[in-house]
DNA sequence: GCATGATCATGC
DNA sequence: GCATGATCATGC
């Protein structure tokens, strides 16, 4: 084979790539062959389609044209849509050399700064043989997006310096991730700076960056109001303190000095205080002092990062926060047949970013604003939901044991004092909006929740931190 | 109509 | 007053 080497240009692997499209997987000779197992797809259009053979090398696939193939799937849900199915997988990160590289040298930038991304539609119903690529995209990141790249990498890079390479987490970084490359726990590498040893992990873009390149560079479906409206604002700063130092002028304001300042033309000539105020007021302030007309969850920056905004309310005393954090509802008929690694509920805590926008009442009047945070859930209290996610999952698979009280249902699932993190509690519309369980019958719908004592021991920590 | 974020309400 | 069950309000 050629090992890539007709491929001289980006041109020449661009117009490879589009014969790609329309082709069954099946229809290339010993296609099917291909066609079962991990990377298979990957494989068969580097050897079938491309005609080099599969390889690790730390240059890129072509390497005369500084190019590097992906083939990825993604799926097409209910009103047409479209959602990268999985992150996108770059090269493994060798701790002990990369630990030593600047960006520019760096095994992620040699490899991957040019992608050649062939994808296809992953359709539950119909044969592997069957399905074919639908869409290429040549991406070359743009500045926007590399100067947030630069900076995750950099994110990852001091965490394996420090010799926390056993502690790396998807969720601590924007667009570009670490994520775990082992089947077994038991797989690890050694890191430079730590005996302990650590996970194997790669390179890869997170999922909602993927699910963004779809929609807007390829689809062109979309365009999301953005926070930074362009590179130069983050030239001196990261994403995260950007935001900070667009919510520092606000610090210490009521909420109804804040709607006095971003509301009162939206609301017309109603005083402040005689209407019912929305729910999610706090949210509603928080994206005008960023200049947003939408939500700050639907910003290209949020979206692109799959960070999810949550506010919070200290009580008074700066110090309790009386709810707890609920996360959409799960179904029971789901979770029995999950393991926890591949759970739902673990991939959202390994992989996702929250920005926690934190208000205190007061004794008197409306709310202030405290602040905000970035903050990812640790490994270590990943493991006491993992707890409370497996009583869960048994008691699902044993009967759910109910009991009614005053009107009100009871039940056995984990409650907030038998765990530090997290607990099982209804989320639903009403009484009537219900789960079917295993064995049948009928619950409410519920759903994980973050503790309230827990959020405000993150809160404190936060405090700390500021200090 | 429903999912989701957020908050209310009751019993102990 | 807290823990847990129940429900509201928004926006898609």
């Amino acid at each position: 084979m050629s090992e890539g080497s007709v491929y001289l240009t980006k041109e020449d692997v661009r117009r490879k790539a589009e014969e790609a499209k329309n082709i069954r997987f099946g229809d290339y000779p010993s296609g099917i062959s291909y066609l079962s197992g991990k990377g298979g797809i990957g494989h068969l259009l580097e050897e079938k389609h491309f005609g080099y053979r599969a390889n690790s090398r730390p240059e890129p696939d072509f390497k005369e044209a500084g190019v590097e193939l992906k083939v990825t799937p993604y799926r097409v849900g209910p009103n047409a849509t479209y959602t990268s199915k999985e992150r996108l997988v770059l090269n493994i990160i060798d701790y002990m050399k990369e630990a030593k590289a600047t960006f520019e040298t760096s095994s992620f930038w040699t490899k991957n700064k040019r992608l050649m991304i062939l994808f296809y539609e992953h359709r539950d119903q119909v044969p592997i043989a069957d399905w074919f690529i639908s869409f290429t995209l040549l991406y070359e990141f743009p500045e926007v997006d590399l100067i947030i790249i630069r900076d995750d990498w950099r994110r990852i890079i001091e965490t394996i310096r420090a010799g926390k390479a056993h502690e790396l987490t998807e969720s601590a970084t924007l667009y570009l991730g670490a994520c775990t490359k082992a089947a077994k726990a038991t797989n690890t590498r050694p890191q430079p700076y730590s005996p302990i040893p650590a996970k194997p992990r790669a390179y890869c873009l997170k999922q909602p960056f993927m699910t963004y390149l779809l929609r807007n560079r390829v689809l062109k479906i979309e365009d999301e109001e953005k926070i930074v409206k362009n590179a130069g604002e983050l030239q001196e700063s990261t994403f995260e303190s950007y935001m900070y130092s667009r919510i520092a002028p606000y610090i210490g304001w009521t909420q109804e000095r804040l709607i006095a300042e971003f509301l009162t033309a939206e609301a017309g000539s109603r005083p402040v205080g005689s209407i019912q105020l929305p729910k999610n007021i706090n949210e509603i302030l928080i994206a005008r002092i960023f200049g947003l007309k939408g939500r700050v969850s639907k910003t290209a920056e949020f979206m692109k990062a799959g960070i999810i905004p949550k506010t919070i309310q200290l009580e008074p005393d700066g110090q309790h926060v009386r709810e707890s954090m609920s996360f959409p509802v799960f179904h029971f008929i789901d979770l029995v047949d999950e393991e926890w690694e591949s759970s739902g509920l673990k991939e959202m805590f390994d992989t996702t970013r929250f920005f926690f926008i934190v208000f205190r009442k007061q004794e008197v009047g409306t709310p202030t604003l405290e602040g905000a945070f970035f903050w990812n859930m640790p490994a270590s209290d990943l493991g006491q939901v993992r707890e409370v996610w497996k009583k869960t999952k048994s008691i699902a698979i044993n009967g759910v044991e109910f009991s009614e009280v005053g009107g009100r249902q009871r039940n056995n699932l984990p409650k907030a004092s038998e765990n530090r993190v997290s607990h099982v509690r209804p989320h639903g519309r009403d009484g009537d909006d219900t789960d079917t369980l295993p064995d049948g019958s009928t619950i409410t719908k519920q759903c994980f929740w973050l503790n309230n004592t827990y959020i405000a021991a993150l809160i404190a920590e936060w405090k700390d931190t500021k200090e």
